[in-house]
DNA sequence: CTTGTCGCTACAGAACCTTG
DNA sequence: CAAGGTTCTGTAGCGACAAG
């Protein structure tokens, strides 16, 4: 795996590489200290595995820079590793094509659970980021809606299955817990895949996982 | 203010397809 | 064949909104 770190500062490229080197041990990194550096790597020939990068670098001509990359890179993941929270900074990331947003202030843990669910191939998005977007959204369903606050956008019910799924059962297994007919777990479970956008149920324990760090 | 309608969302079951 | 996953259809609760 190749994986591209882009980011000003020298200590935190040093510290990322050295917790991706623990989560994929076979990895080759490259490394840019501003954007334009990231833009001779993206040109240099190699394609990247997946790339982290930070917003606001040396020469960030602004959220079009993720375009430029994806231009250079296309089909490779592209993860903001930002020091802002601000969610206009991470709407801005993700209406770019952004495949993910991971605070600096987040704890080991949780970035560790982070970068595992972006390389299995999931989408990070911090807490307040969701549960900003669910306050800027309708209020349709407002008992719902402060249940799903508390879960990564998910309903009270999804998050049952999710734990269930967590604990290793298979859909027959959470049915008969749940008092659910296996259809509707099923169901639950596609819900769940969407709202944390992975693809299959190992991926979504891995979410879960990054979740509860 | 009350009532009826509409739209949205969560939840549920069943059938079907895919994969190992 | 079993388990996982998708799609379709239906029901119910709730908020928004217009009409009386």
């Amino acid at each position: 795996m190749k994986i591209l770190i882009g980011d000003d500062h020298l200590l935190f490229r040093e510290g990322l590489r050295r917790l991706l080197e623990q989560l994929q041990g076979d990895a080759s990194f490259v490394e840019a200290g501003t954007f334009d550096e990231v833009l001779d790597q993206c040109r240099a020939g190699s394609t990247f595995d997946i790339i982290l990068m930070d917003l606001h670098m040396p020469n960030w001509p602004g959220f079009d820079g993720l375009r430029e990359i994806q231009a250079l890179q296309p089909g490779v993941p592209v993860v903001v590793i930002s020091a802002s929270e601000a969610l206009g900074d991470i709407r801005g990331a993700l209406d770019h094509g952004a495949t993910g947003y991971i605070p600096k202030s987040s704890s080991v843990k949780v970035m560790m659970g982070a970068l595992n669910l972006v390389f299995s191939g999931g989408i990070y998005l911090p807490p307040g980021a969701l549960t900003a977007s669910m306050d800027a959204a309708p209020r349709r369903r407002t008992m719902e809606v402060a249940d799903r606050s508390a879960g990564y956008g998910l309903t009270q019910r999804q998050r049952e299955v999710l734990e269930c799924l967590r604990l290793g059962k298979s859909n027959k297994q959470i049915a008969y817990e749940l008092g659910l007919s296996e259809g509707t777990v099923k169901i639950h479970v596609t819900a769940i895949f969407k709202s944390l956008g992975v693809k299959n149920r190992t991926q979504a324990v891995i979410a879960a996982a990054a979740m509860s760090a």
